[in-house]
DNA sequence: GATGAATGAGGCTTCATTCAT
DNA sequence: AATGAATGAAGCCTCATTCAT
């Protein structure tokens, strides 16, 4: 392994602790309550030093949003192992109602973060913000067509919709049980909703 | 009218105006992003005198949740005249629905501040948030109720759930018109509930 | 009584109250952590009516010395009744001990808004509360010499300089029984001075 | 010289920069007329920067007495190669003397912040100034303790007393002499304490 | 004379970003 | 690439003083 070898897997390394920090602590503690210094102490990195990976705040909110883009890339890739379109919904939300303490304390990275983000048209941020939450919108709906269910798209906006509002809920009243409940719900409603007419 | 009086009315203007002002610039801009000299501008009263009337930027965080609170108290006092607790509630919707190019834009106001307001455990801003996200839970459960449909409270979760996802989605997206389908489905699923047995 | 008779009254009672609080506040806190409103608030008078009777802060801390002034001399008065001069002078270490758990808490009235006020040049206030301080030494001279003890100045300087030095360091340490001790101490120094021989 | 300790090099050197500008202008202006960024003026350093080596201005506070105790352990450290106690004492007073300029401007430093200091609870910087002046107290007491002398604690608290006092005294009058004058007292009172019987 | 309200300067502190090495 | 230190623009808040009745 050379110098140069080295030293670059070293800063990807230094670039990937950076990304999954910011992810974190943004979740967290919120965009703007974070501070540079915040990220880089959590990443174990000198503040200094994050200028180089990152050239502006906005670039690491951006990294931490790709950052949840891929944790969802992950967990869609695993569940459409599955062969069934609803069991993979409904495995969906059991990975939703898994996470509930998280959701209640800081809600959906995602879903806060765009809450956040939308608040300030410049950067473009709130467009990326929107992009990640359509990624989940996309997958879901990619499974309500599968079923053969007619308004896929309306149907996806109904389940990530009762995602969203429900990590809301949980977090406003700091009740994780709310996230159990609603998820029971949530998996009835999928069970009651018809296949495709033969 | 007398010299006090006018003073009086003077005073508790300024203050209704620099509630006013907090609840929207709050909302527009979200907490962190505005200054005290945002909400003093939009209120048009000088920086300084703002703490006349209230002490601390976090009261006047306060003040703006009431004022949402007052706008909601507003709203289902009228809804309460309506004879039929489901019409109450589809109105609620309508209500919600009229309201979508705001929500589009900038989100549901008490969410949102709940989301921000969540970030941060000091204060108690936080629990406040979620005293006013009650108030429309213990309503929305009171009607439930009036229909005599068991588990009112999971209803009331996933009526105001659903309002909240549908708002995070519009404003993430930028599409006022996932208020007005989203909307209609939630109308239409308060049309299914069955009435209490008779 | 006429309607001005009654109006100056009261007029005179609120500059003695304003005085009085002037004082106090301004010994326990000090001059610049001590703000207008305290003292206003301290002596039951709105704010803005202080303005009425003091042109400025400035003038709050100069009838505060006065009123001091106003105390000692009183005091001596007492005192001076005695009919020897060194029975006067233990008769002020008496005092100085009896106001032990002040002194303990907030040092010497007159000492401390000296040392406060010698920090300033402008204003002039630094030489006003000199002279304040100056009143005690002219006092404590008068005895010494009356006692026909020679260099009554410098006896004079002593014995205040060893109130003012016990009085800071029973406040810095917090410790009333300095007080007591040193006051011992200062008693039997009185008697151990010879009288003017015969 | 490497880098780095050129790099620590210049920190600490501005480090103690600050700490030495903050001693002496919070001990001329006192502690609430002195501004962050007197202080940084008097050490050559941008405002913006003193945070980096101090949080607050209570730690810059904070460092200025251990300044006055470092210049104090100075003092006594070299006063201690003297052999006789009493000599030591007398050395004492002579430096307190030769520093009657600056006494009869300012005071005394350590006495000064105490006073002002004793006049807020908050933040504790009070028991340190009391921290401070009990250094020179035992100190006294330990030279009256060799000297085999009875009550040393009483014989420290009325030999600092008289300094404290003295310094009061001069500077609330403006008269340097009172230190010289007061100083050949208290070096005859340490003459005439008699040395412990054979 | 009395009083609540208004004003504006100034102080403390934070932090994104840049610099020097 | 790495890093401690530097910079300066805000932001929050306080308060002496003044104003308008």
């Amino acid at each position: 392994m050379t110098d140069s070898t080295r030293t670059r897997a070293r800063g990807a390394d230094k670039r990937r602790r950076l990304m999954a920090a910011a992810a974190q602590v943004l979740h967290e503690q919120g965009v703007e309550r974070t501070t540079i210094a915040d990220i880089a102490e959590a990443a174990g990195v000198p503040v200094g030093n994050v200028y180089y990976y990152f050239k502006t705040k906005d670039e690491l909110v951006l990294a931490a949003l790709s950052e949840h883009a891929g944790h969802l890339a992950e967990l869609t890739a695993e569940l459409d192992r599955l062969p069934d379109p609803r069991a993979r919904l409904k495995a969906m939300v059991e990975a939703w109602v898994s996470r509930r303490d998280v959701a209640a304390r800081y809600g959906c990275p995602t879903g806060t973060l765009a809450v956040e983000l939308d608040k300030r048209a410049e950067g473009g941020l709130d467009v990326e913000a929107g992009r990640v939450v359509r990624l989940l919108l996309d997958w879901s709906e990619r499974q309500f067509r599968e079923l053969g269910l007619p308004d896929a798209d309306d149907l996806a906006l109904t389940f990530v919709g009762a995602y969203q509002g429900m990590s809301l809920l949980a977090s406003a009243l700091r009740e994780p049980e709310i996230m159990s409940r609603q998820g029971a719900r949530l998996t009835r409603w999928l069970d009651s909703l018809g296949d495709a007419p033969a």
